[in-house]
DNA sequence: CAACGTTACCGAAACGTTTCGGTTAACGTG
DNA sequence: CACGTTAACCGAAACGTTTCGGTAACGTTG
């Protein structure tokens, strides 16, 4: 680092010869300085190049802003390959940059509570708020930020929380997927779910019951089954449906990457997609579409949704008792790996 | 946020009765401090839950770290829905957490120039240091870092920088690729590449020649097609190439988002990859085994290199003149995209 | 002209920390 | 005992900023 000096704000009065205090009033804008003071000062600070001391600042006025978003990626549980993920956040830190804001990332250390992290960050006041990612019910983390009273938003509503800032889907998101699965006659419809225990999968398969209902059918139980988020246990727990007594003829996988996952579950057992299998994603990925069968899924626009969240927390920043959300819809691609249910 | 004023050194040395001083330097772990004293301090500190105020000791010690790693991310050239990025930035956060770092994103606003971005991030300390992606030869950005003696680390060298923290591939990374397709047969051999102006893009365009020199061949200039970084562009590029007088009967993709562009240009073709054309992807995404056919590609292990890049970063912190670079070793995984040359 | 408002300015204190220099007491050491 | 050494401690200054309270100059107004 060059060790050279920054100026001061004493640099920069000393070049004029107008107080300090007067100097730092015409930097921010103050009615209290007359216009060929206010002109002097800016012109002085330009020209010796002063930027102002966030640290001394931030000391003086505690509750100055650090224009910084926190994001914890809890790494353990990674699917963050997803990338779903990547444009989540590049719209994230797009859109926060729009308002001057940035996204400070951090992971747990290793066998340590995420929690910590969050408090860490809260501490030190290193930022203003955070976008929560897989909140569970009952969420250690949301609980903490509820509690020491730091905005934040998550992505999907938390329904043991009353209300507060988050992004989500419609109850009725799946339902296009299930239309159209029922328009080409299947009537015994599976569900592949992420780990129950988050929200997000809890809603979509709610959404999914919902759905069916709306139609007329309902879910064999055995026909919903949870997975983890990794494809490879997405091909397991497919597997499983698939050698269960009753199989369904279609399958709704809550996102692509499990899709993928049971794409290959379905190979193995030597089914044929669509023809003896109907898959539908969720998200539509890029590789979606260079699948084979190219999947049919729902359009999940990731980046408007980063977009969407860092407004959200940006109106929770400013107004503390905010605590709307904000829904995005879900709009059905069909692709080849959905078909007419097959006569028997 | 809670209203609640934090505790100070202060209270805690009003706790104990002990001077702020000794407090002080208790905390901080310095020697001149008896036994009994730091216990009582550590004890008193952890009971009223002081912690420190990291702006005012920064303002006094302006040399201490910001524990915080910086990246930008230039999203106007997105190829961040690429899943690589995703795992990439998995292993920044995660090798960063364990040091006690964090990872500070942020974006150049609409049409302002991204080195603006870095030098928000200087002017105010915010960052220690840099991890530079999608590095260009003479980029600004890494000129003006170098220039404000901000360590740095890219992903990928810049030669004509002298010698820099990176991470790098073998120039002969992609010798096994060649040697594979040779291998089979083939003698025609195109490649699909990035932008030229990147330099990890011309690098393995470099090693690709270079490998097939080794194996006694050379490259048909036509048969190197520059691509954009998505994969429709990658499409419309392998058009091109499979549209010209004497197409290759093999090509090399520099990521495998490009092969799945390639892919589908194949396909538009009417060609059958692999039995008309091989294709060999690099990085070894997630999708990859998952396209029709399986990708062959050179697995390139993301969270691994974003490891590495932090480690790189941290003793270029620690020792402003390392300039040393860090080899990652790609290695081929044959699945179905290659196969024997066809006779004609 | 006296009283008052307004405008533009400034000195000094304060934020929470670290650290320089100095003080005290205890302890060898010759 | 006188001296130096060391361990443990403390007061006060300093970092760069904002802001409180004050003041001087200059109308305006009745």
């Amino acid at each position: 680092m060059k060790s050279k000096k920054r100026p001061t704000l004493k640099d920069v009065a000393q070049e004029t010869g107008i107080s300090i205090t007067q100097t730092s009033r015409a930097l921010n804008g103050r009615h209290d300085v007359s216009a060929q003071t206010r002109r002097l000062v800016l012109e002085a600070a330009t020209r010796i190049g002063y930027a102002p001391n966030l640290e001394a600042r931030r000391l003086k006025m505690p509750e100055t802003r650090a224009n910084s978003i926190g994001l914890v990626l809890a790494t353990k549980s990674q699917r963050f390959s997803d990338p779903f993920f990547g444009d989540l956040l590049t719209g994230l830190v797009d859109e926060a940059a729009q308002y001057g804001f940035e996204l400070q990332l951090s992971a747990p250390l290793v066998d340590e509570d995420p929690t910590i992290s969050y408090m860490r960050a809260v501490a030190t006041k290193r930022v203003d708020a955070f976008v929560v990612l897989r909140a569970a019910r009952h969420d250690p983390r949301v609980t903490y930020l509820r509690e020491q009273e730091v905005p934040f938003v998550t992505l999907g509503r938390i329904d043991d929380l009353g209300g507060h800032p988050a992004v989500n889907f419609a109850d009725d998101a799946l339902d296009p997927a299930i239309e159209h699965l029922v328009m080409l006659g299947h009537k015994r419809i599976g569900c592949l779910a992420e780990p129950l225990e988050y929200v997000v999968a809890a809603h979509r398969v709610e959404s999914f019951h919902q759905a069916l209902a709306a139609h007329g059918l309902e879910a064999d139980p055995a026909h919903i089954v949870p997975s983890g988020f990794r494809e490879d246990e997405a091909t397991e727990a497919t597997k499983l449906l698939l050698h269960s007594a009753d199989p369904p003829t279609a399958l709704v996988a809550v996102n692509d990457l499990l899709a993928m996952g049971a794409l290959r579950a379905a190979a193995e057992y030597g089914l044929v997609v669509p023809d003896d299998l109907s898959i539908i994603g969720f998200d539509d990925i890029v590789a979606a579409r260079f699948l084979s069968p190219a999947l049919t899924t729902m359009r999940y626009p990731a980046q408007d949704v980063g977009a969407k969240l860092i407004e959200q927390l940006l109106t929770a920043i400013e107004d503390p008792t905010y605590e709307g959300d904000f829904l995005v819809k879900p709009e059905l691609v069909v692709r080849q790996s959905t078909t007419r249910v097959k006569q028997r």
